[in-house]
DNA sequence: GCCAACGTTGGC
DNA sequence: GCCAACGTTGGC
């Protein structure tokens, strides 16, 4: 089991948003970035990823998992690109803050500080557990 | 709204 | 294959 963080401005898609598209979820297109589509290509079915508004409130907000492996990208009009599905899993109830992740020194090795334009990254599971901890979550 | 940081492009 | 120029992202 792997995890995994997806950015997205509340503007233009946001945990609401993702959450009303319930269990089915959503193809996560318009990502063309390399190294974001490679992480999207080594998602397994089951993996799980917080949901990270960027801008607007820069705290992650939710949990997601991967409901579709990645697949051609239909919004993309040339290139390879691909994309994953996500469905909405559970709130965080206490959103975890970027400020909060840059004082945590336990934090500072996350993509979010120190690649923080990457839009889909990676997450360890020692950041996964911590995150899951501070924000509330129950159980995922 | 500004600007620093980064990824991509294209000329050489 | 290098690197300058450019566009985009995202924090502030």
């Amino acid at each position: 089991m792997a995890y995994w963080l997806f950015k997205s401005e509340p503007d233009s898609w946001s945990w609401d948003q993702q959450k009303k598209a319930g269990a089915k979820g959503t193809e996560w297109t318009g990502v063309r970035n390399f190294q974001a589509r490679n992480n999207m290509k080594a998602m397994k079915l089951g993996d799980k990823g917080f949901f990270y508004h960027s801008n607007e409130g820069k705290e992650i907000v939710g949990i997601v998992e991967v409901a579709k492996l990645a697949h051609p990208d239909s919004t993309a009009k040339e290139g390879n690109w691909e994309c994953v599905d996500i469905r909405a899993v559970t709130d965080v109830p206490k959103p975890v803050t970027l400020d909060y992740i840059k004082t945590d020194k336990r934090l500072k090795d996350m993509v979010l500080v120190n690649n923080s334009r990457l839009s889909v990254q990676p997450v360890s599971a020692e950041e996964w557990k911590m995150i899951c901890d501070l924000g509330g979550v129950k159980k995922v």
